[in-house]
RNA sequence: GGCCCAGUGGCGCAGUUGGUUAGCGCGUCGCCCUGUCACGGCGAAGGUCGCGGGUUCGAGUCCCGUCUGGGUCGCCA
């Protein structure tokens, strides 16, 4: 046994045991005769002393975070040197016996809490990082979000069954990470982008309930809050609808933030739905920590002669109190938008008088000066600015506006949180306004997936309008962060079949791509649906901190590079012939081993 | 792919209008210290300023290019 307690468990009841420790040396304090090591493990620090002897000569040699084992005695502290900053303040251990497990070279980056460190060297010594108090606790936040997970769900009788990751292509619109596969030359797994198929699959298989804490793949550029490898607590059940879906994931999300958050979700949690989401907060995913609004004027300037404003749409969000902002202040609100790609940011200053006031001011009529601020809901001294254009580019405009006026005014409550469920959202978006390297080349894609159900009043219709039909779908948005998502999926194989073709998906071509969804979906598939939690950030958002990074135990930076490991790295020549790299592609029939169809099922 | 910011000893930062030996804190190394807990004292080593090119009598400081990292838009649940 190389140690008898954990070293952060000693307490005064301990006082007299003799104990063996093992952890590292986080700090020494050499006085000479005297030394004094803050012992550290998994489970905290102790002080261990040096007095008299060998040991003590000995302990001259130890530096930060040598690996050693102590024996000693659990001692009282002397009168007056209690530390109560430490769990273990009030005793110490008089060391007798010292063994260094492995010794440290001097550290590349001091491991001090106080310290300030660049992201960059703490990845490259993300081991050396992870022995930190503060980047430990975030992983060891994440480890207890998973029980908590699967507590919840193990207790309502769901299976955790794995899925493959070398497997085909599940497109969910991102690009796909390729692998080769040496044995068919030619021939490429694609790593998923989330288990969205096998989850249907088991459903169909009679599983019923199903989850995972899957690792998902997604080939595309990098934000804080993105990585090429993500992880969804993802979650499929049979015969259940919206409202089943939703309650399960408020229990999940409750029994985390209760747990780890120190925070009680009232529930239900709100529902709003999605063209009101994008009416009044121009967003899809509404942080309503705050409450301003935004206000549609498209009808107020119906006839205005103002050039920009002679637009589809036309909306405001008001600014409390910013009609003081200085000219500068407001020149750099231009500017900011412009980083947006908005071509700018046009205000009215509301006077203290009720005088409107700034550039656009001067060039709309008196009827409109007379009724403005009324329309736009402005107080005297407040600061209205308005987004023209298209409705989804004039909303996200002022989406976002919403959001940094928030910022700027400090109207984000420290501490807060605000959950809502955004449902009804469409089930189809133009193709064409997005460069989609998704499903199908028609005129319209989905907006989810294309699994998910349109809902029941538009199951029969959908074709007829799709830029109206709406997704049997629910998003769960906390802060303003979209933290899960999920749909009521498509279960019979005509539906799927109509949406594919709305896709523009040829028979042939939802054959060779889908032909083992539909032939599934031959053999009596229940009713299913579920929804997938993006579980870096639920856990970035319960542990505080800004990135996803901070919840990765070795995450990669910015060109899907792992600074620790210096992947990707490149191949020989003899791994690129041994995996068929660059194998030409094998007769058209790319398709796995159809199952038998039901018509043409042998006799027994 | 676009835009913005950053890149100075191991770490974090400073470096004025371009001007003699590039500073500071922490860390490291050596010596000293029996009660500290972000111990303390004395001393020392360590960088040519991401890389390449240019302007200039002279560049960490200006210009161009490039690489890396961070953020953001595009893209992406």
């Amino acid at each position: 046994m190389m140690r008898t307690h954990p070293a952060g468990t000693l307490r005064a009841e301990h006082v007299g045991a003799t104990v063996t420790l093992a952890g590292w040396v986080a700090r020494r304090r050499d006085h000479g005769g005297v030394v004094f090591i803050d012992l550290r493990d998994a489970s905290g620090v102790v002080q261990v002393v040096f007095r008299a002897g060998e040991v003590a000569q000995e302990s001259h040699r130890l530096r930060a975070e040598f690996c050693v084992q102590i024996t000693g005695s659990v001692e009282q502290r002397p009168a007056g040197s209690e530390n109560a900053d430490l769990a273990t303040g009030d005793v110490e251990i008089s060391a007798t016996e010292l063994t260094v497990l492995s010794e440290s070279a001097p550290l590349p980056f001091p491991l001090d809490e106080h310290a300030e460190v660049g992201e960059d060297v703490r990845l490259r010594y993300r081991y050396l990082d992870l022995r930190r108090e503060g980047p430990a606790s975030v992983i060891r936040l994440r480890s207890r979000a998973n029980k908590i997970a699967r507590d919840v769900l193990s207790d309502r009788d769901f299976l955790e069954i794995e899925t493959p990751t070398l497997t085909r292509s599940t497109p969910e619109g991102a690009r796909d990470f390729l692998v080769p596969a040496r044995l068919r030359p030619g021939s490429w797994y694609a790593l998923p982008q989330s288990p969205q198929l096998f989850k249907q699959l088991l459903m169909v298989s009679g599983m019923e309930r199903y989850f995972q804490i899957a690792r998902c793949y997604r080939d595309e550029d990098f934000r804080a809050d993105r990585q090429p490898e993500f992880t969804q607590l993802d979650i499929e059940a049979s015969f259940v609808d919206q409202d089943d879906v939703i309650a399960l994931g408020e229990a999940i999300v409750g029994a985390l933030w209760s747990e780890l958050g120190g925070h009680e979700i009232p529930t239900p949690i709100p529902r709003i739905s999605y063209a009101e989401a994008m009416a009044r907060y121009g967003s899809d995913k509404p942080d309503l920590r705050f409450d301003i609004e935004l206000t549609e004027l498209t009808e107020f300037f119906a006839d205005t002669t103002f050039r920009v404003f002679q637009a589809p749409y036309v909306g405001a969000v008001v600014m409390p109190g910013g009609a003081s902002q200085a000219r500068r202040t407001l020149d750099g609100w231009q500017e900011w938008a412009k980083q947006r790609g908005a071509k700018g940011l046009a205000y009215v200053l509301v006077g203290e008088d009720g005088t409107l006031t700034g550039p656009v001011a001067k060039n709309i009529t008196d009827a409109e000066r007379e009724g403005l601020a009324k329309a736009a809901g402005a107080n005297p001294g407040d600061c209205i600015f308005f987004g023209a254009g298209t409705r989804a580019e004039g909303r996200a405009l002022l989406g976002a506006t919403r959001g940094e006026i928030a910022r700027r005014l400090d109207l984000i409550p420290e501490g807060s949180w605000s959950f809502v469920w955004v449902v009804d959202a469409p089930l189809f978006e133009a193709a064409g306004s997005t460069d989609d390297v998704a499903v199908g080349s028609g005129t319209w894609t989905a907006v989810h997936h294309a699994f998910t159900s349109p809902t029941p009043e538009w199951i029969d219709t959908f074709e007829s309008d799709p830029e109206n039909a709406l997704a049997y779908a629910y998003d769960l948005v906390c802060n303003g962060n979209e933290i899960g998502g999920g749909s009521i999926r498509i279960h019979r194989r005509d539906v799927q079949e109509r949406v594919f073709a709305l896709m523009g998906l040829t028979p042939e071509q939802q054959e060779e791509k889908f032909g083992f969804l539909l032939d599934a979906f031959a053999y009596g598939p229940p009713p299913h649906g579920g929804i997938a939690f993006g579980w870096d950030r639920i856990c970035a958002l319960l542990a505080g901190v800004d990135s996803i990074r901070e919840v990765i135990a070795f995450p990669k930076t910015g060109g899907g590079y792992d600074p620790l490991t210096a992947a990707p790295a490149p191949i020989t020549s003899l791994q690129r012939k041994e995996a068929g790299v660059d194998a030409p592609a094998p007769g058209s029939q790319t398709k796995p081993a159809a199952p038998v169809k039901p018509q043409e099922r042998p006799v027994q």
